[in-house]
DNA sequence: TGACTTAACGAACGACCGTTCGTAATTTAG
DNA sequence: CTAAATTACGAACGGTCGTTCGTTAAGTCA
């Protein structure tokens, strides 16, 4: 790994850090030069633009978050145990993540850019949607498998399973609810229970 | 209702659709002045800081949002029926709303605001603590009226009513999904089946 | 109308923003 | 070790930020 990449490395590790507190608008190239001791022109060279910075951001969670979340999952046997393994393997990403101080990444920038047209967004809905996509068809696995109601729709459970993550993060980092991960878990077991086969 | 006190509510209502859509980061006194054909200074002197600003938007939206989905859904019969009001009124408070083109603006701030510290978070998570007592008491009067299990948690039902929006908000604003508004419809009516008392 | 209060303005402040550029230091490869 | 390529730096750019202040204009009320 040549000096450039290494660096590079750094500053999305601190970069990553501070824009899940602040968010993309709250990070300033100037604020991470001073955090890493790097002149503000030496840490801009390496992407070009803040926007380029805020792409590679983007990148780098979700390779992250793969790699924390998904590919665990996908060594669980298929169906409802990997969808178990899946759920697990978010909350320990949500809750013990020590890059992300200010709790996931793609929550904070969800409201910062749901209504602010631009390449981020782009990438940002690109990212989730296929986020979307990798739970869908892990439903569509368990129903396969027998494990869920056949009548299930895949999409509804997808978009409760990621409600659920939503609702946790809000309870928890603003309103400092210490129910929050309990709940959370309720709402998984629910789910999961209403889903399941009849047999 | 004087002059100054004319100017201030016109300013709130602008600043509050900019708020909706950017945050309160990214609002300034400036873009607020321009849109408003005056003086940066002259705005200002109305509130004497952002932070004022920001603190009299938050109750300028508190206001609103009372007088758009509480004070309708009191006026329906205790319980479920105020409960099906309530669901309504929300609804039509994040759909239809001119005055926040960018969504509900407490969505908006949850985010930017759940781990950064000062008066604004903590006037931004008492009012919606203060949301979550008034949600919370009606599903209590609903299990009173029978309507609801006995064995209900009221703050769960909260819990899981207000996750619907919050998931309703990232799916149709971020992902534009159509059928959101569609699926937070159905998990309503799921949760309220749920909760209902088998008789 | 006249006196007084309130509201709005324009200019300026220091601070920070993203970005550019020429130069010096360091890393890399032959 | 040397030469080329990469990486980092410092200074400066035009712009915008929130805020201050002295002054003018407009509104309010006897």
């Amino acid at each position: 790994m040549s000096k450039g990449q290494q660096t590079r490395a750094v500053i999305l590790t601190e970069a990553l850090r501070a824009a899940s507190v602040e968010g993309f608008q709250g990070i300033s190239i100037g604020m991470l030069a001073d955090r890493l001791k790097m002149s503000k022109s030496g840490l801009f060279a390496h992407f070009g633009s803040k926007e380029e910075l805020e792409k590679a951001l983007l990148d780098e969670s979700a390779k992250r978050f793969m790699a924390r979340v998904w590919e665990p999952a996908r060594l669980a046997p298929r169906g409802r145990p990997r969808i178990e393994a899946m759920f697990k393997g978010w909350l320990d990403w949500s809750l013990h993540n020590d890059d992300l101080p200010g709790g996931c990444l793609f929550v904070t920038l969800a409201a910062e850019y749901d209504d602010k047209p631009g390449p981020v967004r782009d990438h940002l809905a690109e990212l989730q949607t296929r986020w979307q996509g990798m739970m869908i068809r892990s439903a569509q696995i368990a129903v396969q498998e027998g494990h869920f109601r056949a009548d299930l729709d895949p999409k509804q459970f997808a978009y409760e399973l990621q409600g659920i993550f939503l609702t946790l993060n809000y309870y928890r980092r603003l309103l400092r609810d210490g129910t929050a991960v309990r709940r959370a878990e309720q709402a998984f077991a629910q789910l999961l229970a209403r889903s399941a086969a009849t047999h």
